[in-house]
DNA sequence: CGACCCATTGACAGGAATCAATCTGCGTGG
DNA sequence: CCACGCAGATTGATTCCTGTCAATGGGTCG
């Protein structure tokens, strides 16, 4: 369906799509410089691995800004059975959409620099300023946009194209100490199933797969090698027709 | 697991539920009323059923307001695949958590009465009021509460667990014509398939083994009588323990 | 160096999708 | 008013993907 004798041929595509992603993510990370002001008040918090900064259902007195680091938000429902609606990474708000109580806990995967605020100064802030008012509606259509698009992973993609649509995402958001080629994968495979809805053994398989197919190459449990990013992003189940038909094209002679 | 036996004895537990239930959802009505004042200057506008309001994509240039009637909310992903986000109803708005384009389709199930605003005026008057605030940000806050609980069922729920939580929230949210015991559901089979990530024919045959284990019981093809809330709400997958336990005792003897 | 945790791999089972054949309710037209 | 036709819904047979259970492998940290 989509073979790596591909790569080269569409090398050019790929740089196009993933600028494409990151210029779409401009605006929340505008978003997030100016209502970011607000946090410099306060000091950095440094947070462990594993460690969690809120629970869920507790009264969400604080927001907290992601200096560095990536922390999951998870719900547990039923009996242990875990949720992880998002990833956050460095520059990210968390608390910002809600109210009263947190919907979720939330927990460092890896170690973290964070800084907070409180709700109260947080809100008084946003309405006194006008200024601050569009970045805040801003950041909180994002965040559903995510969830819009993280319904649509959970309700009509399979294994491979969740798997490739995390990853592509991650491929998206460049993080800063990558290797050329190299993709940090902070969380565990744990966390990824819980974030795709799927099994710790399912996402190996497909990783697997994924591997054998010289679309990514994992290498050691939090690095993988992004072979062919074309191939990925067209997996994904959300490229272009008119890419899935130039994948097909080039992937036949 | 949770048989008819139990329907007397929990009667009580099961008004107590639906009660609890429209109680949470006060917030977001009372968010509504003061937002909904804003389209009292727009005539309504008739919708027939199947026409759509707006497009994914398409420039937001309006807000909604749903005065009667249901409508879906989708967006078509790959080749034809659709994903329901969320229904809504009357009194909800249709266009908040956006900024510039529509993240979805619009479409009438049902003949509905509308109103519109635009996008500019409604923003200019959020931030003008700041009584109107606080409203804007409790409906995001609730859409967003909306859309976790939508993730949680599409990624850990099976198909029996995902029907019964659908109609347990028909059910907490009273329509007004409804006849005592029956529940009115106006959406397709197949709109209720792509809502909840199944297929028509799982839906269906979901239906059929509720029907014979006189959970609910469909009578024609938009209605449901429901014969038994407690075991409906404890199917659902996320009842408490306490009330899954209770379940369990009542139908033990 | 060994113990432990995490990840991978394999065998198998089960639930939902798919394909296909009725069936039913509902509107239409004779 | 009834027969007809059609879209939507139900039911059945089968396949396939993913979950589950179990064993092995590998990296990391003491």
């Amino acid at each position: 369906m989509c073979r790596p004798t591909m790569r080269n041929t569409t090398m050019l595509m790929q740089k196009n799509q993933v600028f494409e992603h990151a210029e779409m993510t401009n605006e929340t990370i505008d978003a997030g410089q100016s209502l970011s002001a607000l946090f410099l008040i306060s000091a950095t918090e440094l947070v462990p691995a594993g460690r969690a900064i809120c629970w869920e259902g507790d009264e969400a007195k604080h927001l907290f800004q992601l200096v560095e680091g990536v922390i999951r938000l998870y719900r547990i429902v039923g009996d242990g059975r875990r949720v992880i609606t998002a990833f956050q990474f460095a520059g990210d708000l968390i608390g910002a959409s809600l109210q009263s109580d947190f919907l979720f806990t939330a927990e460092a995967v890896t170690d973290c620099k964070i800084r907070r605020v409180s709700r109260k100064s947080f809100h008084d802030e946003v309405t006194r300023s006008n200024a601050l008012h569009p970045s805040y509606i801003s950041l909180l259509c994002h965040e559903m946009t995510a969830a819009h698009e993280q319904m649509v992973l959970l309700s009509k993609k399979n294994a491979e194209e969740r798997l490739c649509s995390f990853i592509a995402k991650l491929v998206s958001r460049r993080n800063p100490q990558a290797r050329q080629g190299v993709l940090r994968v902070p969380m565990s495979r744990q966390d990824i199933a819980d974030h795709l809805g799927l099994t710790i053994e399912t996402v190996s398989r497909t990783l697997t797969k994924l591997a054998s197919r010289n679309v990514v190459i994992p290498e050691g449990r939090h690095d993988l090698r992004i072979v062919n990013l074309a191939c990925l992003t067209q997996l994904s189940g959300d490229a272009d027709d008119f890419l899935e038909e130039s994948c097909h094209r080039v992937s036949l002679h």
